[in-house]
DNA sequence: ATTATTATTGACCGATCGTTCAAAATTATT
DNA sequence: AATAATTTTGAACGATCGGTCAATAATAAT
């Protein structure tokens, strides 16, 4: 009854994605989004709101996209420990781009309820199925067992920023391998 | 020979930093610059350059500022291992406040050379004293000997970057020495 | 073919951006 | 007291900001 998008909304919404990771929500304007996404001005607000409305379902799309990989590679493996150390090798190849995430977390601190409340509930997806796995692997021996495991999880994902800011400064790849080592040796 | 300045060129620097620090470069405006700084427009202008260079300017005064704090903490215990734990606990407890640091690689990441070049230096300077108090802690048999000593420094670095983009998603305290403790035990 | 509904287009809005100009004010030297 | 040098003040600049309006285009249902 109406005339059709003449483009696919997820795939803007990717491409928005794509330039508040390199640019921020600031350092990004309404011009730069219609380029880089490819369509109107107008369309734009009618489809997302507006700047921030689209940002905040950017971050939303891209922390359920992260901690779907991240869950992903953490279950690939038998073997408990060999999928958590999976899930930072995962970590560590994919570090070249900047994660929205943490940069997200840079920009706004806790400033913002709507991002906070995105990111509570990116934790509170991702946090459990990393516990299970380090439970599992304190109880293959393969992690020490007197580490608390939510201690570990907040480590796991202290470690991820870490080796992702590391890498936005320029870290080299072999040595970003090295801070995924030793991270995983802390839980010897 | 000339009137002299009303205001004093390194408190409103400092007011300067702790604009960037909350808001970015992008998040700051000049009209919040100049309300933060105590100083009028043109003052601003007339002694800092323009907005880029000012801000270049504070992430260079952080830098160096933060390098002697780390230095000095470093240097403080006799033992060098408790040295290197007096870096991190000092890390943990100033937390609370963003890192200028961490923000700018964040915003963009190796896209000016002259923040590259202003981080490489900072990075130049502390790196050393760490690296000293590193293999001084190896002999002494508190630290592992077969680390290279270099991946050491670069995996405390990396966990202060982790541990401040924790603490400014809101991490207590708490939980915020809980990391500092696991990158600890890295090194056993 | 007409109608209703939505998408696209491009001009355009006031507000704010970073920056500058010109005038007034303040000081040390003469 | 007059001069030279610099800072401060406040208005103003063009450019860009995020966002909107009105007109046109395209589709599905009647």
């Amino acid at each position: 009854m109406a005339r059709p998008k003449a483009f696919d909304e997820e795939d803007a919404l990717d491409a928005a994605i794509a330039t508040f990771r390199e640019h921020g929500f600031e350092g990004t304007s309404a011009e730069m989004l219609v380029q880089a996404m490819g369509i109107g001005r107008q369309s734009l607000y009618n489809c997302f709101g507006d700047k921030w409305q689209l940002y905040c379902l950017a971050v939303r799309r891209y922390a359920a996209a992260e901690a779907r990989a991240h869950i992903a590679s953490l279950g690939g493996p038998a073997r408990a420990v060999d999928g958590l150390r999976a899930m930072v090798d995962r970590v560590v190849a994919g570090a070249e781009e900047s994660c929205l995430g943490v940069n997200s977390v840079c920009e706004f601190g806790e400033r913002e309820p709507t991002l906070t409340e995105i990111r509570q509930h990116a934790d509170a997806v991702l946090r459990g199925p990393i516990k299970l796995r380090v439970v599992e692997a304190q109880a293959d021996g393969d992690v020490a067992g007197d580490l608390d495991p939510d201690w570990i999880v907040d480590f796991f994902i202290a470690s991820f920023a870490g080796i992702r800011v590391a890498a936005r400064g320029g870290l080299s790849g072999e040595r970003l391998a090295a801070l995924g080592d030793m991270a995983m040796r802390a839980l010897r």
